[in-house]
DNA sequence: TATTGTTATACTCTATAACTATA
DNA sequence: TATAGTTATAGAGTATAACAATA
């Protein structure tokens, strides 16, 4: 309701919530927020990342897909399937390894990833960053994008 | 590894990552980070922010401090039952509507919400707003309170 | 009849552990 | 024997529905 909540007048460090307590909201809503796109694209939430990952960095096993994403190997395979049945992604046997099956972008992959990435970003600028004065906006991202990167090791301690 | 990933010298908007790909990592991050402050303090996730949410607004029924922090009425049961057998909080019939349940926040409960949340603040410090460039830090915290009380359905659509 | 707190049930995710085929 | 992918099983977390007490 009011801009700075808490302890009188006594002064001391500015309270503030906890950071945890902002951004899992935060996150909720905007998963939220991506569910009906998703379903207008007809991609599913891990479809979409695994999209997103794959575009990022071309070819990689599914492990190590599984990995960069934060998932078990045993967590992806049904979203594998799916995105092969529509044509989304290619699996192909490595020649080299025949255990391992290389992972790959199909153009309609590629094509479906973007327009999915542009309905979600067009409508976090219109409904998330507009919130925001605009002198903050360029801070918040960076500072997101450092965040995000950062090992949870790190944040852990 | 590099600031501007993506696209090549054809320009066009700075390409960013998803908000939702950022945030919920960090969420994850700053979630697990937590924990073992919480483990120290004998508090579990759920309780501390029921813990934060008294403190915040003091009395309430128990329908009302679920809604408040987006769970379920019956998922707060088991919560407040251990809360109260730590001396934490208080649960006493209101005279006036003998089915309602008043919530409050006992001097223990206050020090120990007290305790665990400069814990976590001070770490907070440490590890994660210290990654930010300083001229970012309080950009980014406004920006998180905006966004973090913005009603969903604002960010919906 | 409607509502508060509670308990019981079912469902969704996710993690773990077995299994196969290659190496 | 070790590893990639797959399948099956089990566990945690959550939501939904039924219930008793009170209004």
């Amino acid at each position: 309701m009011n801009g700075t909540p808490g302890p009188g007048p006594a002064g001391g460090p500015a309270p503030r919530r906890d950071l945890a307590a902002m951004v899992v909201p935060l996150a909720r809503a905007l998963v939220a927020a991506e569910e009906p796109v998703l379903r207008a694209h007809r991609v599913s939430m891990w479809g979409y990342v695994v999209l997103n990952a794959l575009a990022e960095q071309p070819v990689r096993t599914q492990a190590a897909l599984a990995q960069s994403i934060g998932a078990d190997k045993s967590r992806i395979i049904s979203v594998l399937d799916e995105l092969q049945e529509h044509g989304l992604i290619e699996r192909r046997p490595d020649p080299a390894d025949r255990r391992v099956h290389l992972l790959a972008l199909t153009e309609a992959g590629r094509r479906r990833r973007e327009s999915v990435r542009a309905a979600i970003q067009r409508q976090e600028e219109e409904r998330v960053l507009a919130a925001l004065p605009e002198a903050d906006r360029a801070a918040f991202i960076r500072a997101l994008r450092i965040l995000s990167t950062l090992p949870p090791e790190d944040i852990r301690g």
